[in-house]
DNA sequence: GCAAAAGTGTTGGTCATACACCCATGC
DNA sequence: GCATGGGTGTATGACCAACACTTTTGC
């Protein structure tokens, strides 16, 4: 493996944790004290990314720099655009971010997303954290952008794909799987029905166990079997002229 | 505008043309006649594309590209995917190919696709060719991969999107549409129950015209408003979980 | 015993499917 | 006048949306 890195090609990742309640964003913090008194320091929050190695596959990469930020191997992960525009880098922080790291001004950045039940991720280091999809604070670069794509992708993925399962532990309840389509969708499914198509769908297979502890009645836990959902499921083409 | 060439990124166009029977991809006659009597000549297809501007944004190198091989302008078009792994170069011909060019081994593919009527394209170049979809040549390099995926993308779309109607002339009949629909999706429609559902669309419009001369009983056009469109369709939500 | 979340059924309307024949025109 | 593609209606079942109360537990 040659581990020189391609000056002008990145990875981006953004990563969607499901924590029952909110789809969430990691994001680190980016800080840089400047000792020139014109230019007051830089502390917003980015995606994490890093350049392409000579010899690495991008999705390879793309693992790499989940793992380093999340230490997870094997997520759910999807490449859904590259950004490469000249005036990606428009504002002041940004410019001099990038000055200060010595780097090609004209980065392409192949973007990926990751899909993961939020506690999985240990947060020992400070200078990450997650926010609500629907609060980010400021960001730098063009990262708002390749959120909301990202956000895009994932809705119509979520509405034609078993994805949203990614966002939940093995056993989970059928609340649990409304609240992940409720958030990621952002909008409201009314219960009974909700539950009524959950349970007629033969791979959403109930188990004997019950969530306990947690709130006051205990739930039945379900877990998914994309075994029969490939057996089952030949993809019917609901077509929406 | 700078004009040099970026060496390790490109943009690849697929080209979907409608011809009231298939989907076709247009492609490129790719010729290398060798010297060197080990090797014999190369004569296969490719999709059209070429390296990115300095200064140029990914989209206009697309619609760059575009305009070179068909002469149009304003056609819609879609960034799909990137393609940038090091084993894309797989066999012999794509790397003496690459030799004789001189350019960067391992070379990043922006790929977009783009949505015609396939008569709109005036084919005075002997090199350029349409295929249908399903009876593809042997094709250089990876692009029997990014066909596919472009193929896969555009499935999902036009599931979700009124993006069919970028394959039709502004005035079209019910049986177009249809056959667009079942040539994409490589599926076969009720014709009754097709026209019962386009006609109670709003945003399909009547127009007192009818198509004369090419078939036996005159035909009903039809347009597509996109103004009607986009008043009356907030986006349902059918959510397939 | 009460607060909190889990769980449950019925009805009416809409929409998809299946299916076969007549119609208008060009030649 | 006949071959070709255009155009039409109905009955059935599936699925979706709307809606409020009972159950089980922890404290």
């Amino acid at each position: 493996m040659d581990f020189r890195k391609i000056s002008n090609i990145s990875v981006d990742c953004v990563v969607f944790g499901f924590d029952n309640a909110n789809i969430n964003i990691l994001l680190s913090n980016r800080k840089l004290k400047m000792h020139d008194l014109r230019y007051s320091d830089i502390d917003d929050w980015v995606l994490t990314g890093d350049h392409v190695f000579k010899s690495e596959r991008l999705d390879e990469s793309a693992t790499r720099i989940f793992k380093g930020l999340t230490g997870l191997d094997d997520v759910y992960k999807k490449q859904f655009r590259t950004f490469g525009n000249p005036d990606r880098i428009k504002n002041e922080k940004d410019s001099l971010w990038l000055k200060s790291s010595g780097v090609d001004p004209r980065v392409m950045s192949v973007a990926y997303y990751f899909l993961l039940p939020s506690e999985i991720v240990d947060l020992r280091d400070e200078n990450i954290k997650w926010f609500p999809i629907r609060e980010l604070p400021q960001l730098g670069f063009d990262h708002h952008e390749i959120i909301a794509c990202a956000l895009e992708d994932l809705k119509q993925k979520v509405m034609s794909e078993p994805v949203i399962f990614e966002f939940l532990p093995d056993k989970f309840t059928l609340n649990e799987l409304q609240l992940a389509y409720e958030s990621v969708l952002n909008i409201e499914i009314d219960n009974r029905n909700f539950r009524k198509k959950a349970i007629s769908k033969t791979y959403i297979v109930p188990l004997e166990e019950k969530r306990v502890g947690i709130s006051k009645k205990p739930a039945r836990l379900f877990m998914f079997s994309r075994d029969i959902y490939e057996k089952t499921c030949s993809r019917n083409h609901i077509i929406n002229i």
